[in-house]
DNA sequence: CACCAGTAGTTGCTTTGCGCAACTATATAG
DNA sequence: CTATATAGTTGCGCAAAGCAACTACTGGTG
């Protein structure tokens, strides 16, 4: 078998992988077939990497805040509940992803002109030098933790990844 | 490039979704990029919806009750130890979790003969029941949860999952 | 055979996560 | 003017996860 034609993403999958397969020597019954184990296990060494990558910084220990930070930055004057939406949870824990980046003075809240009940959010210098910051973080993980997926591979395990995610969040509504 | 030979999952994409996507109105930045992205955001929307379908069940309410149950059911007599390698927790988690199977009657603990430091866990009747009970659940799940993947390219998608999960475990070791 | 380092499992503590209900303030429809 | 809905906050309770300390047992060594 010419293994090294094969593209690298499928070359990872040797036909002995389409086996049944072990972990820690067991075998694992119906989960290793399903999507959910996988999605759960990635997601679980994911966060506890990128966590060690943000340790530093006052976005650590919390879900939602480096995509506060980012949406922060890019959208002046969003809306904590636009936040929410992105984030997928509901507004108190939204909230209180926010309140210790004010605290922090990474992020201003002020009143909604047009309706004071709303607030906006604003970056402060601080908060955007950190958002830069969290950029290059989230990229050098990329680079370095999926560092074994081949660089002309990454399209399409991300295209997948990303149909999913979409089709999914159209499940919610 | 050859695009008849390409995988079928990569059809589900069309070519616009490659352009920039907006969640809820907005671009999220360098996320749109980063697997972490899509592989945390799947996990909370399959968590949540597998939460649903057992919530009426003694493994409700955590997250490596299911696993225990299944390799209880497989492996009479496994050890807490070997299942914290399974489920990546350390040992105080894992106790936790078999816990309230214990209680519940679902499981049994018994000193190991060879080693008295240990327990054996034992699968009961009613365990053995439950143990059917969830196997259906995720087969359930997989086919109606992940029902936009044409049945025909779920072997790709999963090969990459089972790929970059295995890849991934080894980082840890 | 006494000692000691290592291992299995448990308990306690602390921090975080996350959903729900209740509350205040504002907006909008009738 | 009143009723209903929405934005955000606060309080509460329960589950998750890491860490240290503890008990009990093992196996190797002097």
């Amino acid at each position: 078998m010419d293994q090294d034609r094969v593209p690298q993403v499928l070359k990872m999958h040797k036909p002995d992988e389409d086996a049944q397969i072990t972990i820690a020597g067991l075998h694992i019954d119906v989960l290793e077939g399903a999507f959910s184990w996988y999605i759960r296990s990635l997601d679980s060494v994911v966060s506890q990497d990128l966590e060690r990558r943000i340790a530093h910084l006052d976005v650590a220990k919390g879900k939602g805040k480096i995509t506060t930070m980012l949406l922060v930055d890019d959208y002046p004057g969003i809306r904590p509940s636009q936040i929410a939406e992105v984030l997928m949870r509901d507004r108190p824990a939204t909230g209180r992803i926010i309140d210790p980046l004010v605290k922090a003075g990474h992020i201003r809240r002020e009143i909604s002109a047009e309706d004071q009940r709303a607030h906006g959010l604003f970056i402060t210098q601080k908060g955007h030098e950190l958002a830069q910051e969290v950029r290059q973080i989230i990229r050098d993980q990329e680079e370095e933790f999926f560092d074994f997926i081949a660089p002309e591979d990454r399209q399409d395990f991300m295209r997948m990844l990303k149909s999913a995610y979409l089709n999914v969040r159209k499940k919610l509504k």
